[in-house]
DNA sequence: TACCGTCGAACCGGTTATTTT
DNA sequence: CAAAATAACCGGTTCGACGGT
């Protein structure tokens, strides 16, 4: 019945004056050492350190930080139902932690705005924000932005707000890519399944409808509400599949909207790509699985990622200029400071885009295709 | 070129010295007001909260926990790639705010493992832990419940770890309600694609053989190697359309695993469910797209949130009881305390099964199904 | 003698500037 | 000058003490 004594007492985890009695020095020198700072011999060095590992001694990260000024503490905001915001923080994490840097989370969702996520931020004296997606007023990231450095990650804003860096994927430029691929394959109905109010949606809308322009499509562009989930690019799919012409091509939002697409088509035994070619965008793992598939336009994370923590360290490393030294039309992607980084997609090209059956009223019809893609029964 | 002076002055936030100067009171005074404690006159209070407004002022949560011995932070650690995980944490949120407590987050994901998670959260001076799924070995979870509560999340732990509670779903309990089901439909030859050595496999593998015992049909079991995803649900499922006999019902490890299935049967042009009934587990947001509208057990998430959540809080707010105080062998899912907490899933009969069109050998073939189910192209 | 509102000062666990040896 | 100790300090919280009903 009686316990032995614990290794480690759970009722007072040890501190430095705890380390500093067992080691017999001062406190001062066991921070020194535990910083692994100049200024303690070799010796004692050693002494402290073992007396520290003896009694599993942990720095408190708060105490330290509320000394030194600089807490090197990054917040970031994310949205728990967005794949896309976990593969940007991982990239954001391998990125911060080898430059000296923390990462506090705070997530929003359903029942968890962003207001909240900002504020228990804050309180735990982060030195920037770095938003993932924000949906918060302009004003309120302005707020923000008066207090500290604010970087937005793929959210665009209209106007810049002052102190507020964007770092975004040129979605316009995507969509591009996207639909001269698809021209250059032959389509010439080439459909929008867009994103409505999703951050970058206005822009890929834009980027679609200026290309289809440049190719003199104008009259066949077709926008349809869809949004960022399976369901919604299922919902456009069944309208499109009842649409006269029938688009021979579907550029969706996103790779979700696009698999909602796929699914439609499937049990419609519409085949892809052979009648319809889709395109999703992300290059989420999704569109990597072999089943699916898709021909995407892919976002680069890393490099995403790696220009939110840039942005943000720069500030804090930089000259503390508070005021907003806005870049103009600068969209070439350099990591132009004070302005907005915009970084390039690339098209990947999978198996659900070919030469359209059709080429059109009066177009050639080429050999007929092979039928249904990818995996059957085997083995 | 000059900016206006900001409102918010960029270099130094208030503290309480200066909220306390503008008032003309004591921090003391202050730190009390901002605390909504009592001992403080009605004019004063709105005195300093006032002052607190106008000079922006927000409490500094380091330093206010590093005086009070209780920090009322809980530290989480999960998986950024595990939409499962993004659920748990909506529903920890949900409980831990408003019942006064904190939530630090950690995230594990390819370049960042448990070892570095926890260990930013003990820094962080959490004064529980709460592990989604945790993979690290039991030595690993000793150590850490040796210095403060440790709960485990849907993961079991062979014999009882002194000091780690665990909260999961009755996995076998749930592929058991699987078979039941698929049973009564009158299906026979049952197949399970399993999740390897992912947490809860192994009870779901041994529920889904126990109940296919108890139904008579051992020698009818068949479990084929499988997976977390899409990709390898997809893999298995393209081995069943090879074997022989073909099973008519598919238990699948989870949704995703599930989605993949689907994905291949549909494209071999293989009917669900007339002709193959499909089971996910989870009910995640992928099973209730309508497209998708697939039968799945789910895993009761709120409950489960509200357990881990519960049981750290119990083991910090009730005696200090340092030993783990093993409950036998209560699974009724009761809130015992120092034990297992196993919360009971549920099956959510949807579009994706429905009794098998032959009946086994020699049985009755009844009217054929009326093919594909759901959506063609209507509007 | 009772509060009640308020204040000064010690304190939490570290870091850092300034001595001292 | 190097090694070590002393003491002030970060931004709050807490407690004992004090003046005034």
């Amino acid at each position: 019945m009686v316990p032995p004594t614990p290794a480690v007492p759970q009722g007072k985890r040890p501190t430095l004056a705890d380390v500093a009695a067992r080691a017999g020095v001062s406190t001062a020198l066991v921070s020194i050492v535990m910083r692994d700072a100049k200024g303690a011999g070799a010796a004692t060095r050693e002494r402290v350190l073992e007396a520290a590992r003896e009694i599993g001694y942990r720095p408190d990260a708060r105490a330290r930080l509320l000394r030194s000024h600089r807490s090197h503490l990054l917040g970031v905001q994310f949205g728990l139902q967005h794949p896309f915001h976990s593969d940007l923080l991982e990239g954001i994490y391998a990125v911060a932690e080898p430059a000296g840097y923390q990462i506090a989370l705070s997530a929003v969702s359903a029942g968890r705005g962003e207001q909240r996520a900002t504020d228990t931020l804050l309180a735990d004296r982060c030195e920037a924000l770095i938003l993932l997606g924000p949906q918060a007023p302009t004003a309120r990231l302005a707020e923000l932005a008066g207090q500290l450095p604010v970087v937005s990650v793929a959210r665009r804003l209209r106007g810049s707000v002052p102190g507020v860096e964007v770092v975004r994927t040129a979605d316009d430029e995507g969509a591009r890519q996207a639909v001269d691929h698809l021209v250059a394959l032959g389509h010439r109905d080439i459909a929008h399944i867009d994103g409505g109010r999703a951050p970058g949606a206005a822009d890929r809308r834009r980027g679609y409808r200026t290309a289809m322009n440049r190719h003199g499509l104008a009259d066949r562009a077709r926008v349809l509400p869809g949004g960022l989930t399976e369901e919604e690019g299922a919902a456009a799919a069944r309208t499109l599949l009842a649409a006269t012409p029938r688009p021979t091509a579907v550029l969706a939002f996103n790779d979700r909207c696009a698999t909602g697409v796929l699914d439609i088509l499937l049990r419609a035994r519409v085949s892809v790509p052979d009648e319809i070619s889709v395109i999703g965008f992300d290059d989420s793992h999704l569109a990597r699985l072999a089943h699916i598939n898709l021909t995407t336009v892919g976002q680069d994370i890393p490099r995403l990622a790696e220009l939110a923590v840039g942005r943000a360290i720069a500030r804090l490393e930089g000259a503390g200029t508070s005021g907003a030294e806005t870049s103009g039309g600068d969209t070439s992607g350099a990591d132009v400071p004070g302005g907005e980084a915009v970084v390039a997609p690339h098209l990947v090209v999978r198996g659900t885009t070919a030469a359209p059956v059709h080429l059109g009223p009066g177009g050639i019809t080429p050999t007929h295709g092979s039928g249904a893609r990818g995996a059957s029964a085997g083995g």
